[in-house]
DNA sequence: GTCAAATAGTTCATTTGTGTACTATTTAGT
DNA sequence: ACTAAATAGTACACAAATGAACTATTTGAC
């Protein structure tokens, strides 16, 4: 018996107590949630030593996933699946200690380029190992095809839950 | 061109840089951190006009659907994927407004049997009807086959999360 | 060209969430 | 029975995240 069934029992009488409460999408919703805040807080268990968490660690590995001229806070904005007023918090942070670097884009002066500086990328690299290894455990459970199926169908999803948002 | 390709791209790249670094956890755990954080963020947009949000919604949902005697703080903190100090203010402030009511557990007096009132009853079923919709229009973009897929799927992905957590 | 509307980012007040320490109670080994 | 360890929940200081207001710049309709 799973930690979940009980929260399933719970959709179910919902969805019995009232019927257009849909108990499939309740469920899909929850385990979401529940998946990303455990992967959150192991992230944090491991970050933790080196002064990050999940939400830094998220910015800097699309930092260092770009390699180009940087990324603007839009970009880092949708990439970490933050708000914009976060991801200035923590690039405020990261600036700080010395990690990134920002820039005015010369293109448009409304943006600012952000970018790994090399003692960055040594972070980066410093974690990658264990953060690399937490990631491969979750993949373990799966083999290609599923991870494939799943992955298709997650990407669907998040379309649509964004159209939904755009349409509030 | 979906918003995520960038990130997609970024991924793989960096697998290229860091080989041990998995291209398809890594994604899907972005994808379903931005999925909750865009239900998070309608949910949140629908619930404010009852002045609630998406974390109140998890708690009065969960003892909507249990009907017993209630609820302890340790499984809604489980059902709501929240931390049992995060459940503590949450329930602090439903309590005040009304919608929920706590009692000592007469079998083990550590615990607190967490309530819906009659008036947070009522509360449920008047956010209920659009809540409802707007959970009805995640699950309309899938057939019956895939969300089967998808909810087995991710059950196994959080037994996973949950295992890897504990082993920290 | 001009100007209203849209976009990018930051600031700030407030809300939301967390780690840690603590109290109370129960469990389990002896 | 006695006691050490485990468990449930809360308090509190602090961290993280958000909405809304604001500045600066660009876009686009005319």
């Amino acid at each position: 018996m799973n930690r979940f069934d009980a929260t399933e029992n719970r959709i179910s009488l919902t969805h019995q107590r009232f019927p257009a409460y849909p108990r499939e999408p309740a469920m899909l919703v929850r385990l979401m949630k529940a998946i990303s805040q455990h992967v959150h807080d192991s992230a944090n268990v491991l970050l933790r030593e080196y002064g990050l968490n999940h939400t830094d660690y998220n910015v800097l590995m699309m930092l260092y996933g770009c390699e180009q001229q940087g990324m603007t806070v839009t970009q880092l904005r949708d990439a970490a699946a933050e708000k914009s007023a976060n991801v200035t918090r923590v690039c405020n942070i990261l600036c700080e200690r010395g990690w990134i670097a920002r820039f005015a884009d010369p293109r448009d002066r409304r943006r600012v380029l952000v970018s790994l500086t090399v003692e960055g990328e040594k972070l980066v690299e410093q974690f990658l190992p264990s953060m690399a290894s937490l990631l491969n455990q979750y993949g373990d459970a799966f083999d290609a095809q599923e991870i494939a199926v799943l992955e298709t169908l997650l990407k669907r999803l998040l379309g649509v839950a964004e159209q939904i948002e755009r349409n509030l």
